[in-house]
DNA sequence: CTCATACCCGAGTATTTTAGTCAACTTTAC
DNA sequence: GTAAAGTTGACTAAAATACTCGGGTATGAG
């Protein structure tokens, strides 16, 4: 289980999505304005997002990307491995075989650690990060600004 | 909390000083040799690991360093925490200022994630960890082969 | 039909982090 | 005095991260 930014960008991107289902397919340039990420690096995340089968693209005109299950059956560990590399190569990563065939002192408190992570993130869905207050108002004031933007841009 | 392998370093390093409790100051070339981490980039380490009042140093011949304080009253998130940087400056951390003033929709999340995270690992201690079955195992094998290697280059 | 819209894909690049190295210096035991 | 240790700061190579760029290709609206 590795943590970064990218798993970060990936699980907002997912959650705009998931706010915006019912609206037909959402277009990665939306989601790039309400969400500040810019448009080439989500495709490259999205693209991954396709592979681990979590989302739908719909090619074309009025085309766009949606949430291939429900929100309620996508957990955030998902979205954060579909974008990680599977396993990276770091010393001291599941076969063990750091310190030339021993093993690090450290090395099982980090398995664990990772469980505990992954255990985490699995408890954890889409919707149900959705759901809470906080999201909601983000997401409320995110509309709102994306729709001036929009209009200043139309101008 | 930032997970990356050099709080792992800095761990197994400091189980090292850990195990040999004891024997008066250890001397990082002795954990260099055991832990197979290079000796300059141990000194690195260990200058934060003093900073933090995780060590003690003894300079001189006979030198070296040895835990501050006894292996059960220092968890491993304090470890973690001295050598990984305060707060990265890392869009979407503690202040909350990402997306220009807004917060991003998965910020929740990863603020209690991390909090997740260093509850577990406050909850350990170093001496829990050089305790178990397994860790005693691999030191014991550290320590005849270190003992060999340091024949050897006396020869 | 065609053309703009959107996804698709691979290569390239700037920045940051990691994982060190190197050199010079200080303290202190013998 | 001298050698063993820690102390410090600057420097660097390699990798990962966080992107950009330039072209594709499918497709639906007009």
């Amino acid at each position: 289980m590795k943590l970064s930014t990218k798993g970060r960008y990936a699980v907002t991107a997912m959650l705009d999505l998931a706010l915006h289902s019912g609206e037909g397919p959402i277009t990665l340039a939306e989601v790039s304005g309400r969400q500040h990420i810019s448009l080439s690096y989500l495709e490259q995340l999205f693209a991954r997002l396709r592979k681990a089968n979590l989302v739908d693209s719909i090619r074309g005109p009025g085309g766009g990307y949606e949430l291939k299950r429900p929100a309620t059956q996508i957990s955030v560990a998902e979205v954060v491995l579909a974008v990680n590399e599977p396993i990276t190569a770091t010393r001291c990563n599941g076969k063990a075989d750091c310190q030339g065939g021993d093993i690090c002192l450290s090395h099982q408190l980090w398995t664990e650690l990772s469980d505990q992570i992954y255990q985490f993130l699995s408890g954890i869905t889409l919707h149900q990060v959705i759901q809470r207050d906080f999201v909601q108002q983000v997401a409320e004031r995110q509309n709102t600004r994306f729709q001036e933007e929009d209009l200043i841009a139309f101008r």
